[in-house]
DNA sequence: CTCAACACTGAAATCGATTGCAGGAATACA
DNA sequence: TGTATTCCTGCAATCGATTTCAGTGTTGAG
C-alpha cells in the first residue's frame, strides 16, 4: 500500500541514492532520469517517510508548539497564526496545551524532545524558565509572555502601552476612582498592564491605591470576586471606573456588576484586555484594548523560521524581542462619570 | 547533549540490545541489569528518538486529527477532548485546521500520511469521501459528522434529536409560524438538523413551509441575510420564532433582529444550536440545544485507541457509530408568542 | 589522440531503536 | 555428575531515506 523510495527507485530503474537525489536535490540529476524518477513517484502516490527521513538527518520539519489554553479564543487564535506560518513553510506542528500548569508544561516539552522538532513557540506557564532547560539546545521564540530567561526571543504585544491608552481613555472621560483587576504576578503580561495602569493614573496626577487595584487570578470567578469587592461600597467611594486585566475576568467584572445592578456605562465604565465575540456582542458593547493575537503568533512562527533556516548564526547573537503595539476599541462601555 | 541509547548502554555497561529491553520490556531483564539502565538513563537524562523508534515500528504512538476551525469555539473543544484523551494513553496528535476547505484537508492529510499516525480522528469537510481514500488503511474515526463512507466509524450528537426538542419547545409555547436557518446541506448535520425540526413541526401537527426554512451557510454573515429576508415580512406573516442551526449563525440572527429592531423575546423566540459562552452572557441569555463537545472528542479518542490496540480484530468488523444525546437549555429568549 | 575536467550514478555507511536468534550461564532434576 | 530447562544477554539485521565517496562515461582542451 504505501511505497518507499526503493520501489519508486526500482519502477525508474536506478539506484535508492539516485531516486533520493531526484526528488530533494533535482539539479543534480540529469534531466532524464528525473523525469523518470517523478513520474514513477507520482504514479505510486509515494510520500516520503518522514521518520525515516528525520532520522537521517537528525530532526524533520516539525516544530512543536505549546499554548496555555486552547479553550481561550485569544490562544486558540495564537495556535491558528502558528499553524498558518508553519503550514506556508511546510513544517507540521505538535501542538500542546498546558491549562497554565507547569507540571503538563513540563510533560509537554519531555514528550516534545523525543520528536526532535526544529524548534519551539512557547507562552511560557510561571514555572517555563525552569522546564526550558529540559529544551535548552532548542531555538525559541517565546510568545505572549517572557519566561525571564535572559536573552530569550520574545513575541510579545506592548501591555504597558496599551493598559495606558486603556485608562487614559478613562481619565480623559473625567474618571478620577478608577480600579484595576490584575491577573497573577507571575505572568509577564499582568506585571506590564499593571504599570500600563499606574503610568497614566500618574500622568493624570491621580495617586495610586492599592485598595482599587485587586488581584483576580485570572479566570472568571476570580473577576467577579474581585470587581464584588471594588463595587460594594457605597456610591461616594467606590470606583467610576474599573479596567480589567484580561478577557475572562472582564466577564466576571460584568457579572458582578449585575449583581450589584449597576448599570454600564452610567453607573460604571469598564475597558477590559483582549478583544472577543462577546465584548461586540453585547449591548452595551464593550470597550476593549484589542491585541493582534494572530499576527504576533504568526510572526512569532516566522522568526523561528527565519532563524532556523540562517544557520543560527547571526540571529544566535542578537535575541529579537518584537512588540507589537495594541489597538483600542471604544464602545459602548465607557462614559464620563455620573455627576 | 542529548544521549542516545547507546550512551546509556556504555555507562550501564550492557548492550543496546539489553538497554532497550531494559526500558521498554522491564521484566525480560535481570533486576540488577535493570536497575543499572534505569539509572544511567536516568543521569543522562535519556528520552528514546522517536523517529528511530518509529522507524522500526512502522509507526509512532501519534494521531492525526484533522478539525474544522480552531477559531470556533465548539471545534476548539473538540481539539482539547482529543488531546487530553490521546495524552492520557501517551499519545501525541499531530492537529490539523481545514477551514472547511477540501483542498486544506487533502494537503493535510499528504502531510499527516508521511509521519505514519497510528490512527486518524477528522471533522470531515464536505470532500473527505475523496480525500480521505488518501489513507484508505488508516484506522479512522468521524467526529461531529460523518462523511458518508459506508461503515465508518462515527461519534456524533443526536442532531435530529436536539433539533426536534427545541422546536416542540417552541411549538410547546404556541408558536405556529417557526422559521429555520438551516447550514450548508453537504454536512450532516445540517441535514439532521433539519429533518428534526420537520419532525417536530408534524408531530404538532404544523405543516411545513418551504418559505420559513432557509440556507444560511454557517457562516455569521449568512445567518444574518437569511435572518433579514425571514423577518422582514410584515407582523401578521412574519415568523414568531426561530430555530437556527449554529452558533455562527444564530449570531447573525439576532444582529438582524436587532436592525429590525425586533425585542426577543416579545417579538421574536430565539433558539439557537450549540452553547457557547456568549449565549449565556448576553442579555437576554440564548436559549440553546447545548452539545457535549469534550465528551464527544474524548470518546472519539477512546474508540479508536481502544480499537489500535485491541488489534484490528472484533472492532474492524462492527463499526461503532456512537450517538450522544444533546441537552436542551432553556434560558430567556424564548416566550409565547405576542398575541 | 591523450589527458583532465566534468556530470551522473551507485554502493555502502549512517541515523537510533528494536527484535529474532543463538550462545552462555545458572538452575533444576534425575 | 550429567543433562534438560530456564533465564539473560549480545550479535546483527532491520526500518527508509540521505549522503559520502568512488567509479563510470562524456566532453573539451591542448
Amino acid at each position: 500500500m504505501i511505497s518507499s523510495l526503493k520501489d519508486v527507485a526500482i519502477l525508474a530503474r536506478v539506484s535508492p541514492a539516485t531516486a533520493s537525489r531526484a526528488l530533494s536535490k533535482p539539479e543534480t540529476v540529469a534531466q532524464t532520469t528525473r523525469e523518470r524518477v517523478t513520474k514513477a513517484a507520482k504514479q505510486l502516490s509515494y510520500q516520503p517517510n518522514v521518520l525515516a527521513r528525520g532520522l537521517r538527518q537528525r530532526g524533520s520539519r516539525t516544530l512543536g508548539a505549546i499554548i496555555s489554553d486552547i479553550l481561550n479564543p485569544g490562544q486558540a487564535t495564537l495556535a491558528k497564526g502558528i499553524q498558518d506560518a508553519a503550514a506556508k513553510r511546510d513544517y507540521t506542528v505538535f501542538m500542546f496545551n498546558t491549562d497554565e500548569d507547569t507540571h503538563k508544561e513540563r510533560r509537554a516539552l519531555e514528550s516534545l524532545r523525543g520528536h526532535l522538532p526544529q524548534g519551539l513557540i512557547i507562552v511560557p506557564s510561571p514555572g517555563a524558565k525552569e522546564n526550558l532547560k529540559l529544551v535548552a539546545a532548542l531555538p525559541t521564540v517565546e510568545l505572549d509572555r517572557a519566561s525571564g530567561i535572559k536573552d530569550a526571543h520574545t513575541v510579545m504585544v506592548d501591555n504597558v502601552g496599551g493598559a495606558r491608552a486603556a485608562v487614559q481613555h478613562l481619565t480623559a472621560l473625567g474618571h478620577k476612582r478608577i480600579g484595576m483587576i490584575f491577573g497573577s504576578m507571575d505572568i509577564s503580561t499582568s506585571v506590564e498592564r499593571l504599570q500600563g495602569y499606574r503610568e497614566a493614573l500618574e500622568g493624570a496626577g491621580i495617586a495610586y491605591r492599592e485598595d482599587l487595584a485587586l488581584p483576580g487570578n485570572h479566570r472568571e470567578e476570580g473577576g467577579r470576586v474581585a470587581a464584588h469587592t471594588l463595587l460594594s461600597r457605597g456610591a461616594e467611594s467606590r470606583p467610576t471606573a474599573l479596567f480589567v486585566g484580561n478577557n475572562e475576568m472582564t466577564i466576571g467584572a460584568l457579572l458582578a456588576a449585575r449583581e450589584l445592578e449597576l448599570r454600564i456605562p452610567t453607573d460604571l465604565s469598564i475597558v477590559g484586555f483582549d478583544d472577543s465575540r462577546w465584548a461586540k456582542l453585547m449591548q452595551p458593547a464593550i470597550t476593549v484594548v484589542a491585541q493582534p493575537a494572530y499576527e504576533l503568533a504568526y510572526l512569532a512562527c516566522e522568526t523561528l523560521l527565519n532563524r532556523l533556516e540562517n544557520g543560527s548564526s547571526i540571529q544566535t547573537l542578537r535575541p529579537a524581542s518584537i512588540r507589537l503595539s495594541t489597538t483600542f476599541m471604544k464602545r459602548d462601555s465607557t462614559a464620563p462619570p455620573a455627576t
